[in-house]
DNA sequence: TAAAACAAAAATGTGCACATTTGGCATGAC
DNA sequence: GTCATGCCAAATGTGCACATTTTTGTTTTA
């Protein structure tokens, strides 16, 4: 029994490189969703079975995330769901709101008829969904417009950077819950926007420094004491492993 | 012989972190310096033999880098020194640039006289490496300038992206030579901080603006004929394996 | 002779079996 | 009752033995 040959029914044990992605993208959507709450110990045992592949497999995609800054890696202690401050929270904001200055700077530079009309054509969009109270897509269109705006300027790198703000971000509003209230910016963005059509650089800045400040000021630290940890089997419970052990 | 115990050092065959880091500055170090050409193949067998530690660690090394960028990753084809555009060097560039136009914007409205002080003194330091004709030093400190700038603001976001960037860009010079003419950034650097003094935002982006195109300007596409794989033993020559199998 | 086909060798990827470390819990001392 | 100490279970980290893929070198074929 001690040298057992393992071959494991089917797919075999071996290379499999879409597994790894499927075990990532469940558990960033869970991060992004809010579903793992902050503080959360992500241990590589239950996660192998829930996911009903190897540890070795978890084990690759918790260091992923953690290097990405996505997970809080403690050495001989495991993964968590990092659980943010809000002078962190202030920092990703600041960040980007340092960012986009950098950009709109130039875009001036750079704005043509052609990018007015997507960037309005984006607005009808977000107004759209405001108006018919889909908060969900408002809050997405919302972050899309900052994205757009980096996206103008065709730079791979300031893509990346304003993505990994945006995603960092956004696990934080589910801590810090930026409220319940209207997403409100719509008119915001719409002024960036116009400012950038009259080539008015100053007021561009002005008008996305108020934004970035005005939705700062939304956020609020609600509690640290009841992170609760919770059962990871029902917070997976969507995914469907190739084979859970019987309970 | 073939069963050696690998008994490295004190501890044993297990659990070593420092290994880790040693084996992941090593080559670093090199990517920084410029010893590794772009384009070099870097496999895990031979890596393994040189630094005498498992291949596991050194794949993690690898993978490591990876993520960060500064190796390019081939699923079952292993690890390269990634051979960067003119374009992808251009980019990096503009990122600073637009970076740097954001960390100025915000920076005029927090300026002190202490962080004037502090950037002249560091002027007065790359003033003195150019006079004594110290290049290594000059490259060194005109880095150094940008990261002052962004430091001074002390967000670890911007400054982690900025040290991302120029990790990258230095890596690049040593295949785009950005010539061996002197830095002579000293002037322009001097410019900044003096309209940061001002507080005139408009001519320290203007300025700063200016440099990074003279910088770029200086950038030339040598050849990517003779990339030459190189001798990895020779590479990393300096390096003291615990335990090198004999040759 | 050049291209295609094949075989051997090397390199990468992965599961598994431990070694090491951490955390919890019971036991004992003050 | 509280704190310290020592064990035991669980979790993390690592080397190793393959499986799989890629690469290289040789032979065959048009």
């Amino acid at each position: 029994m001690a040298t057992q040959r393992r071959r494991n029914g089917q797919g075999s044990g071996k290379a499999n490189p879409a597994e790894d992605e499927a075990v990532y993208q469940a558990i960033l959507h869970a991060l992004l969703e809010g579903t793992l709450k902050a503080g959360t110990k992500l241990a590589e045992p239950p996660l192998a079975e829930i996911f009903g592949v190897s540890r070795e497999r978890i084990r690759k995609v918790l260091h992923r995330l953690g290097a990405e800054r996505r997970l809080e890696m403690i050495p001989n202690r495991g993964a968590r769901v990092p659980r943010p401050t809000l002078d962190d929270v202030r920092s990703v904001y600041e960040a980007h709101r340092v960012l986009e200055a950098g950009v709109l700077t130039q875009l001036v530079r750079h704005v043509d008829d052609a990018l007015i009309d997507r960037l309005n054509a984006h607005l009808a969009e977000e107004r759209a969904a405001a108006t018919r109270g889909d908060r969900a897509a408002s809050v997405r269109l919302s972050g899309a417009f900052h994205v757009y705006l980096v996206e103008a300027l065709g730079n791979a790198e300031l893509s990346r950077f304003l993505a990994d703000l945006l995603s960092r971000s956004s696990v934080m509003v589910s801590v810090y819950e930026p409220a319940t209230d209207s997403i409100c910016a719509v008119d915001e963005h719409g002024a960036i926007v116009e400012a950038l059509r009259a080539r008015d650089l100053a007021r561009a800045i002005a008008v996305s420094r108020e934004h970035f400040i005005h939705v700062e000021s939304r956020l609020h630290l609600d509690d640290d004491a009841a992170p609760a940890a919770e059962d990871l089997t029902s917070v997976f419970a969507a995914v469907k492993p190739k084979r859970r052990k019987a309970r």
